[in-house]
This record gives structure tokens, C-alpha cells and sequence, in this order.
DNA sequence: CAGTAGAAGTTGAACTCTCAACAGCCTGGA
DNA sequence: TCCAGGCTGTTGAGAGTTCAACTTCTACTG
């Protein structure tokens, strides 16, 4: 990743990074690596749920009807469709949500949030919220929380735009 | 995980997250989510290898001799003992790393980067940096990198001394 | 209105990671 | 010296994720 032991091959020679950058890399890799494992422990532990799973019954939580298509819940959980499949069919086993045909599109599904659901929800979010604010808000500035946000917002605008994120092969026949 | 939707049942009404907190949070996790896929993606397309085990081989390569504990290496790569072992299993099969005995404690084993596993380190550097650039630093400023990195070092940290970390339960028996 | 491209969702296999248990080795205090 | 407990590393099972293929349905185009 440094310059420092490694020299292209080929002609086109990379704009390797900074010293400040490469340091501001391996901090936010590191950090963020530790972040979510501790965030995944903590709620498998206390709540049996890794922390991806929490955060789909949460957005369901959050919106009328505790209901959205697949297709949205994946877009606001940043999760692939196929992940969303497989993560809504381990919870509707958990009986936390419940798969429902979408009046309008026979194409979509609702997925929605059941109660039992939303009482998971309830009971691991002390805990959760509480490890967030350990590991990150209560060790921030306020200046350093607008600053997280400006640089993730910032982040957001190219990656929710990256071609890559849509593209799907079609079949080969 | 805003107190909009959410009360506490027992007695200890948690602390919630600020409507900046929670701007921060989400922001926080989606950029992270996608940017890791995006990385992942990357790596996994062009050189048959997820962002974890370019880490393993990028910090071998780093260190002298090429060849670290596999303590010391998961240390460095935020990674489980169990992990690591299971990621060098793999990359074993692919030539690119070795395991040889620790001379002076039988215990331990050291991973050395082969010549192949350089070879598709090296081969993988310029598009992996590249990508970071494209998906970061080339969005933003001077000081958003020194943001990031502090904001970065004060959560590691915390997050290195957590004691859940280190814990590991011993046999039953 | 038929044909077709694309959207929505699911599935199964391969892969990665976690967790718990285990085996071997080292070290300090009785 | 001995041995108890800690350190180092591995393993197998189970859980979660990715990828590619597939089905069903919608919407556009001629």
C-alpha cells in the first residue's frame, strides 16, 4: 500500500498513498474491523442477532406500517438483495418478521415486522445503543461527531453512486 | 435506536443518540458497509482475494524477513487467532503465504510471504489503491484526513483495550 | 397485442468467519 | 522438580454472505 516496497510493473504508475493518508487508512481499517466485531458480539451475545439483522428490524421499526419491500429494505439496510433473501428467512423463522405478498406488484414482497418482532428490537436496543456510545460517541467532540458525518455523507454520494453497486450479469443461455 | 419509536421497559432508561449522533451513526454505517463491499468486490474480481487476506499478505510484506507470528500477524490485522489460521490455511493452497516452526518457542508458528504471494500482492496493489482513492481520498480535504485519522486513533483506543477482546473461555471439563 | 428487456425475489453452492473445544508448549511458584 | 495455568495455534460445526442462475411478473416498444 506504500510506496515504500512495492514499484509497478506495468506503465501506468499508481498515485500511491500519502503518508497521511496510509496512516488515516490503517486507522479507519483497524478501527471500523474492531468497531463492528464488538458491535456483533455484543448483540449476538445479549440478543442472538449479529449486528446486520438488528439493523433490518430497526429501519422496519422506523417506518409506517413496520412494513417495506424486499427491494427497499435492502436499498436502506445496504444489503444485497440475496443477503436481505437469506437474512428475512432466518428472522421469519425467529418469528420477528413475516413475509406478505405486496398488493400492487405480484413481482415484490412486504416483509414486516411483527410484534414479537419489534419486542426483540426493544430489548436489545439498550444494550446496543449503549455500546456505541462506549466505543464511539462518548470518547467524540461535538465538533468530531459533525466531522464523522460530513466525511461518511461525503463517502455516501460516490459509493450509493458506484456503477458496480447495480450492476447485475444477466443469465448465460 | 432514535427515542422516537423506543422506550425502555426497565428501570434504566438508557441514553439514546442525539439527532446529530444518529445522523452521524447511520451515516457512519452505511458508508462503512458499502465501502468494505466495495472493497471486497473489487479485490475478489480482480485478484481472486477478499480485503481480509490482502491485509494478511500487504502486512506480511511490510515486515522484515517477510514472515511473522501468527500472533503478532493477527494482532496487526484486527484479526482471531481462529481466523487467521483458517484465512493462512487458504492462502497456503494458493502458494502465497508458508508456515514454517518458530525457532525458540515450539508453540508458535510463523507465516512467511512466498515469492507468488508478493507477486499477487504486488499484482493487486494498484487497483486496490485505487479503488480507496476513488471511493476517499480523492474526496476530500487535507483536513478531513487529519479528521478521520484522530477520530479513527481515539476510537481504537477504546477499542484495543477492550476486555471482551481478549476474553477467551476456557475448556469445560 | 406480442415480444422483450428489465425489475423483484429466491435458491444452492462455495466461501469466510465465529465459537467452543482441544492439544501442545512454556513458566512461575509451591 | 513439578504441575497448574496461561499462551499459541488448530479444528469442525454452524451461521452469514456472495455469486450466479433461475422464475415470475411488469412495462416498454413496435
Amino acid at each position: 500500500m506504500s510506496s515504500r516496497s512495492m514499484d509497478a510493473v506495468d506503465g501506468q504508475e499508481p498515485r500511491w498513498l500519502s503518508d497521511d493518508e496510509l496512516d488515516a487508512w490503517l486507522s479507519y481499517v483497524a478501527s471500523s474491523t474492531l468497531l463492528e466485531a464488538a458491535l456483533d458480539r455484543q448483540l449476538q451475545r445479549d440478543a442472538g442477532m449479529p449486528h446486520a439483522y438488528y439493523q433490518i428490524l430497526a429501519m422496519l421499526s422506523e417506518v409506517p406500517g413496520r412494513s417495506l419491500r424486499m427491494s427497499d429494505l435492502a436499498a436502506i439496510t445496504q444489503s444485497s438483495q440475496s443477503r436481505l433473501s437469506h437474512a428475512v428467512s432466518r428472522l421469519e423463522c425467529n418469528g420477528w418478521v413475516l413475509r406478505e405478498p405486496c398488493p400492487g406488484d405480484r413481482r415484490s414482497t412486504l416483509a414486516r415486522l411483527t410484534d414479537a418482532g419489534f419486542e426483540a428490537l426493544a430489548a436489545a436496543a439498550p444494550g446496543h445503543v449503549s455500546t456505541v456510545r462506549h466505543h464511539l460517541f462518548d470518547r467524540l467532540s461535538c465538533d468530531q461527531v459533525r466531522q464523522l458525518r460530513e466525511i461518511c455523507n461525503t463517502m455516501l454520494q460516490g459509493l450509493a453512486a458506484d456503477p458496480e453497486q447495480a450492476k447485475r450479469p444477466g443469465p448465460r443461455r
